[in-house]
DNA sequence: AAATCGGGGAT
DNA sequence: ATCCCAGATTT
């Protein structure tokens, strides 16, 4: 092994980061994100300085944020430890958010540990290659591919290896659409073999399919709330800005920025949305909307859709419009009760920070409304009734 | 063993 | 629309 603890540590870093990043998401999808974060923080002494608040927002898009999240907490552990950065796969296998996988990929990769990896691909690759018909994610079966993946890995090129064995089954080896007249081996393939003798026996058939769990259905009411012409917080030239609000720090999404949103029992009616988001509004805001004074519009922009693993789930989505004093009573800087976490953003800031794919979703349909309500009714300002 | 936890690209 | 991906942890 070449160069000094120092670039050990370098190497280790960025195979560390890559690999999380990489887990459950293509490598198209994190290749920007893999430059920007070496470029905020191109060590792992760097890293640990960094706040959860950072981090998160620049992992925002990527999703299954629990990953950074352990990825901060496993920098500084290894920093505050002192140590060399762990190069075995039971050393790496102790730091949260680092299971097999990823521990047999930077030992592999940075260290040239002859360990295996397996990925999904290295799954569909070996289910082909001996043509293993069990369920690929019952417990037994995966602990034979990881036995058979650490018979086949080339103890001089660990690294290598396994990084073309992926990159096979990422590519000529697709689920889909197999390129077996190029395949390198193909010739030992078994499951091609028999296909050749077999009609029946299609190479596509391998892995096994498993039956997924639905999505169950989510519906939220979504209060995109921008304030008027704020000066205290930004100055006499400023136009207008948004509320932010913190999600818990467990649970879905956990720790990143929303619009106001209220999670509904089912699909509901405009009335009966507005009268979810009122409370909210009130009971965590202390913004009272019975005051219509305070109202400038109040508009609903139309629903979105956005899938997760596991939920679906449909935001209706309104926008907003208050005067930033309108009432004497108004205290927007007030946290409410259940003390929840918010800020104000204004528009350019909004654009340019980390949102989660969701509210980028909302935030933009916004955009498209105000554009389209402009345009279409030109040199005439609309402004829409709002009467309870 | 099953559920949780994002998001997007391919089909 | 469905599948599933350079997965790991919690329940």
């Amino acid at each position: 092994m070449s160069g000094g603890l120092d670039e050990r540590d370098k190497r280790g870093y960025a195979v560390w980061v890559s690999e999380v990043m990489l887990q459950q998401t293509r490598v198209s999808t994190v290749i920007d994100y893999f430059k920007r974060w070496m470029n905020k923080w191109p060590t792992l002494h760097h890293l640990a300085q960094a706040s959860l608040e950072e981090v998160n927002e620049m992992w925002a898009g990527l999703g299954y944020y629990r990953r950074v999240r352990f990825l901060l907490q496993g920098a500084k552990e290894v920093v505050e430890g002192g140590g060399r950065f762990p190069e075995t796969v039971s050393d790496l296998r102790k730091i949260k958010g680092i299971g097999e996988y990823t521990a047999g990929a930077i030992a592999s990769i940075a260290f040239r540990k002859a360990v295996p990896v397996v990925d999904g691909n290295v799954v569909r690759v070996i289910s082909r290659l001996k043509t293993i018909s069990a369920n690929p994610k019952d417990a037994a079966t995966v602990k034979s591919f990881w036995k058979l993946a650490g018979q086949l890995v080339d103890p001089c090129r660990p690294g290598d290896f396994n990084q073309a064995l992926m990159e096979l089954g990422a590519t000529l080896c697709s689920l889909s659409n197999p390129g077996c007249a190029a395949c390198p081996i193909s010739a030992q393939c078994h499951v091609l073999s028999l296909s050749g003798e077999n009609e029946l026996v299609h190479v596509t058939d391998y892995p096994t399919k498993v039956v997924k769990a639905k999505q169950r259905h989510e519906f939220s009411a979504v209060s995109v709330v921008e304030i008027l012409n704020c000066q205290e917080t930004m100055g006499p030239q400023s136009s207008s800005k948004y509320i932010l609000v913190k999600r818990p720090n467990k649970g879905l999404l956990a720790g990143l920025w929303e619009f106001p949103s209220v999670l509904l029992e089912k699909e509901a009616d405009l009335t009966s949305r507005r009268k979810a988001v009122d409370n909210y509004l009130q009971s965590s805001f202390n913004l009272d909307l019975k005051e219509s004074t305070r109202i400038v519009s109040r508009e609903n922009i139309g629903e979105c859709v956005h899938v997760f693993s596991h939920i679906r789930l449909k935001m209706y989505v309104e926008l907003l419009v208050l005067h930033a004093k309108g009432n004497r009573s108004i205290d927007y800087k007030k946290q409410g009760k259940e003390s929840i976490t918010w800020k104000y953003v204004d528009n350019e800031n909004l654009g340019n920070m980390g949102l989660t794919s969701g509210v980028r979703k909302v935030y933009t349909m916004v955009q498209k409304h105000k554009q389209t309500e402009q345009s279409t009714i030109p040199g005439r300002r609309r402004k829409t009734a709002v009467r309870r």
